[in-house]
DNA sequence: TACCATAAAGGACATTTGTCCTCCCAAAAA
DNA sequence: TTTTTGGGAGGACAAATGTCCTTTATGGTA
C-alpha cells in the first residue's frame, strides 16, 4: 500500500549528486502540511526523497478517497504534466517529508534528452497503472475483512502508522465499518 | 467509459500508411473472440484500429471486473511490456475488431527512436492513470444510481451496445442490483 | 419440432454497510 | 484546574446490496 520506486530514486539521487543536474531542488514538509492542493495549479513534478505522504481526493459527497501512500522514490504531479495543470488530488505529508522538485519545462527536457530517465519514467507510470488496476478490482470484489487482512499482510505496522480514518478512506469505507470489522475479526 | 485515443490513432495510421513503418501488422477478430488471455504470455503491444473490446479480469471470487472498454486508438499490452510478460487481464472483442500489432522489441525501439511516438505513448499512459484514479474514487463514494446516471450521460447508447452483465461487471455490482436500480429509476 | 443455451427481469430473504448519536480518553490549550 | 479537541470505539436503526431461485423470451442447433 505504500508505493516506492527504488530505481527512480537511485537514478535521481545519482543525477543530483553528480552535480550535472541542478534542476532538482529539495523541499521539506512537516506532518499534515499540504504539498499539492486539489484544484490548484501545478508547475512542477515531485519525487519523494524521504518520509511518507498520502495522495487523496475529496469527492463531491464530502468524503476523502485515498489513492495511494507514497514513500521513497515515488513521483507525483506527473498527471498534471501533460494536459491542464490543475492538480486533481491533494498530497499531504504524514510524517517529516523531503521531496525533490523539478519544473515542468526542465522535466520535459530531461525526458527528451536522457533515455534512461525516459525509460524509468515510463516504467513508473506503468507500475502505477498496474497497481491501480488490481487495486480497484480487488476492492470491488472482496469484503472489508478480506481487504483488511490483505492490507495487514502487506503492511503489518499499518495501525501504528496510519490513522483509522485514513485506513477507512483508503479502503473506501466508513470508519464505523472499519471498526466493526476489526472487532469481529478479533472475536474469532 | 469507452476509451479512445485519437492522437495516437492518427499517428499510427500515419506511420502505417507512410510505409516507412512495416512493424505493424493488422489482425481481425469477431465478437466474443479473445485477443489476450489472463495469465498467458504477451509478446506484443496492440492498438485498436476499429471496433470495441472489453478489458476485464477474473477475480479469485469468480466474478469479472471490467477495467475499461477500448475503442479507436486505445492501446493495450503495454503493462506487460516492462516487467513480466504474462497478461494481467483478458481482452475480448465485443463487435468486429481490427487491431494493429507490434512486437515488443520493435515497440521499444520505436519508443527510443521516435520522439513524437514516445511523447504520445507517455500521454496515453497518463490519460489512463487519470481515468483510473477518478473512476475508482467515484465508484467507491457514490450509489449505484449515481453511477448509472453518470454512465448514461457519457454514453447514452449504453444498454443497446453492452450487455447488462457487462455493465454490472463494469460498475462492480451484481446484475440483480443493476436491474433493481434501473427499475427504481424508471418509476420516478 | 424439440431441446438447449443465454440474456433479461424480478420476488424473497439475509447480510453488509452507512448514518446518527453517544461515550471515553488523553493531550493540548485556556 | 477546567475546557477543548481529536482519535478511538460502539449501539441502534435504516438503507443498500448480495444470494438464491424462478420465470420468460429468443436464437441457435440437434
Amino acid at each position: 500500500m505504500i508505493r516506492t520506486n527504488k530505481e527512480l530514486f537511485s537514478y535521481i539521487t545519482h543525477l543530483v549528486r553528480s552535480g550535472a543536474e541542478h534542476k532538482f531542488t529539495e523541499h521539506h514538509f512537516t506532518p499534515s502540511q499540504k504539498i499539492l492542493v486539489e484544484g490548484k495549479k501545478v508547475f512542477s513534478v515531485y519525487i519523494m526523497k524521504s518520509g511518507m505522504v498520502k495522495c487523496f481526493l475529496t469527492t463531491d459527497t464530502g468524503s476523502n478517497f485515498i489513492q495511494e501512500f507514497f514513500g521513497e522514490g515515488e513521483l507525483f504531479g506527473e498527471i498534471e504534466l501533460m494536459d491542464d495543470c490543475y492538480s486533481y488530488c491533494t498530497i499531504e505529508a504524514i510524517d517529516d517529508v523531503v521531496v525533490y522538485k523539478i519544473q515542468k519545462g526542465d522535466f520535459l527536457q530531461l525526458l527528451d534528452e536522457d533515455k534512461k530517465f525516459n525509460r524509468l519514467f515510463i516504467e513508473a507510470l506503468i507500475s502505477k497503472l498496474k497497481y491501480k488496476a488490481t487495486r480497484h478490482s480487488y476492492n470491488q470484489s472482496h469484503t472489508i475483512e478480506d481487504k483488511l487482512t490483505r492490507l495487514k499482510m502487506k503492511f503489518p505496522a499499518l495501525e501504528q502508522v496510519i490513522s483509522k480514518q485514513d485506513i477507512a478512506d483508503y479502503l473506501g469505507i466508513t470508519l464505523r465499518a472499519l471498526n466493526r470489522t476489526i472487532r469481529s475479526m478479533s472475536e474469532n
